[in-house]
DNA sequence: GCAACGCGTCGAAGCGATTCGACGCCGGAA
DNA sequence: TTCCGGCGTCGAATCGCTTCGACGCGTTGC
């Protein structure tokens, strides 16, 4: 029982061994459970561990057994990206990965496939997770020959084999034209990401996008994107281009978490009513629809899901069970107070 | 060397040794520099590195040394907080830790005072970042039984001997009240937090509070505070709880990220303008001033600053010089749009 | 001319766990 | 009664790295 600077002793697993009378085996199998140990042995070791406050010491065990408890997970640093949704799958990971008893060691997307490589090949985590995936996603090679579990937030062109969960965004795009189409709308818009989002070919955008598009062709509709940074100006220039386009749009569908509140804002300013004169569908989570002065009809980004999920496949995979896999959510709209039946009356055609 | 399912050949440091014709000790005093090496050789082992690829077992590493190379950050995961601003400290902290060369493990506040003892007994951090800091702050007298670095972004009532960095966030709410005492104002709120990140005790919404309440004592200002859940409702209520408060007020300090579109879109809804019968100064990182169809005059909240400085102090702690300390960074407050001179004439009371 | 020193390198002893094989004991099958 | 098998436990090897002490050699200082 060494004693370490200012903290506390540091315990190891033969202390604990000592005290209870037994091999520092015996422990080790008492705490894995993975050879049979007497009820009244077990007792003995457990009472001993809470007396001397062991704690096993992750480096020690991760060299004896590979296995480090610990998942990786890239995160987008990207401002362009809509933060709060992020900070939804990295919080629906962490509280999965810790009712499994592991931890999350954080990379950026900065550090791009080299990071990936180091923390794997450093073995500093059993498996990674790769969020804000791109259509030629650079990581894909690296996280394929590392040897290790990965599982993808979004899905490549070339999944390989490679496990990826995600909304299924395309099916996301035609549920939210199949929406205003049953409303009666015939001339519609998608507001989508930045059009950075669309130049880095990040997957869920590019797939929103064609289900959008093709099922707004399949209802024979009249459908443009517009793609809008993130800002009030963004906003307003997405908006003159589009009613310029299309003066006589009546349906909106809004795949930019970022801009509602200025859109709303904005279009009340310019005196167009919603729903009345303007549907919006939005995609975002669940809890992102209130909080804009009308509750938004929605397709919901199931962050909390998709987050767990991701979690749950890595770790059944380095549980030797399940094979890589790819999982899309199907989409589910819920209808709330800002789509309504197309204008009777042809709508006057706005201006700007 | 051996072979390990699918991923390539484990390189160990004894292979790279062997091929580079030296003894394990000598590649990895190379490494280290903690011990000098003759170029020819330090050479021939870095070759040898490349060559065979070889990455150091963090496991083994941290066993040996008692080094692991990374960071603990405790994140809420609340969402009362406004999430931006928690990204970017994240942001800035991953990327200053990376320059040291270390990794950050992600916790959530969720885990409680037992999950930095978990982590840190564990030996699976070498020091802990905690944000989200209260008053009377439960994971001090912890973090202070660690005998490891730690690094309290916010500053609780009793900081013990541990570090802390933050915002002065005393001297900017008396920088932002200044502001409008110049320009004439004697009447003023102060749009805070929500309800519930006082009632936590949440370290920088206080100390703010104190010195917007002070700095308006000491000029005499009528002034009051008006907590803000962060919704369009929430602003709702308390822009008319204000108004039938104070109806003659004319300046308006926000400390509430989150409710600054919603804030300006309702302050526009009622057809107050801003900064002729309204200025307001908000408290917001920079680059969220922008974007809301007005640049408003603030105080900045330098999240990236502060995160790294976390990171630097942690750094400096674990290199062994340097004690604890306490850093407050002063205000810098930037005039933009949003302020103007109090009405000459005594503006007209907002009713609702 | 010799002691003292610094440099570059090596060998071996840990670090704290896991895990494999072995062993003693007891109960049930033959 | 003997043999076998399972259970509970132990001892020793091992994981891959760091670090301490030692050693040989070439310089430097008196």
């Amino acid at each position: 029982m060494r004693f370490d600077g200012e903290g506390g002793p540091v315990v190891t697993i033969s202390d604990v061994a000592r005290d209870a009378g037994v091999s520092p085996s015996t422990v080790s199998y008492a705490l894995s459970g993975k050879r049979s140990i007497s009820t009244e042995t077990r007792h003995r070791i457990e009472a001993s561990i809470r007396r001397l406050g062991y704690h096993p010491h992750a480096g020690a065990r991760a060299l004896a057994s590979s296995r480090t408890n610990v998942l990786a997970l890239v995160v987008p640093l990207r401002m362009d990206l809509n933060v709060p949704v992020v900070m939804q799958f990295v919080g629906a990971a962490v509280t999965a990965a810790r009712a499994y008893d592991h931890d999350l060691l954080l990379l950026t997307k900065d550090e791009g496939p080299e990071g990936v490589r180091r923390v794997s090949a450093s073995a500093m985590a059993d498996a990674v997770i790769v969020m804000d995936v791109e259509a030629s996603e650079p990581r894909v090679p690296v996280l394929q020959s590392l040897g290790r579990p990965a599982v993808l937030i979004g899905v490549p062109d070339q999944p390989r084999d490679l496990s990826c969960v995600d909304l299924d965004f395309t099916a996301a795009g035609a549920t939210a034209v199949h929406h205003l189409a049953e409303l009666g709308h015939r001339d519609i818009a998608l507001l989508g990401p930045s059009p950075a989002v669309y130049e880095r070919g990040t997957s869920y955008a590019g797939r929103f996008l064609r289900g959008f598009t093709s099922a707004a062709d399949r209802h024979r509709m009249a459908a443009h994107s517009y793609p809008c940074v993130p800002s009030y100006e963004g906003v307003r220039t997405c908006l003159d281009e589009l009613f310029r386009t299309q003066p006589m749009a009546t349906g909106l569908v809004v795949h930019n978490e970022a801009v509602l509140s200025a859109l709303l804002a904005e279009l009340s300013a310019r005196r167009i009513s919603v729903p009345q004169r303007l549907s919006i569908v939005a995609v975002c989570p669940d809890d992102m629809v209130e909080n804009h002065g009308l509750a938004l009809t929605s397709v919901a980004i199931p962050t909390a899901e998709v987050g767990q999920l991701a979690v749950e496949m890595a770790m059944r995979q380095l549980g030797g069970i399940g094979q890589p896999e790819i999982r899309l959510l199907s989409p589910r709209l819920t209808v709330r107070d800002s789509t309504a039946p197309a204008p009777a009356d042809l709508p006057e055609p706005v201006n700007n």
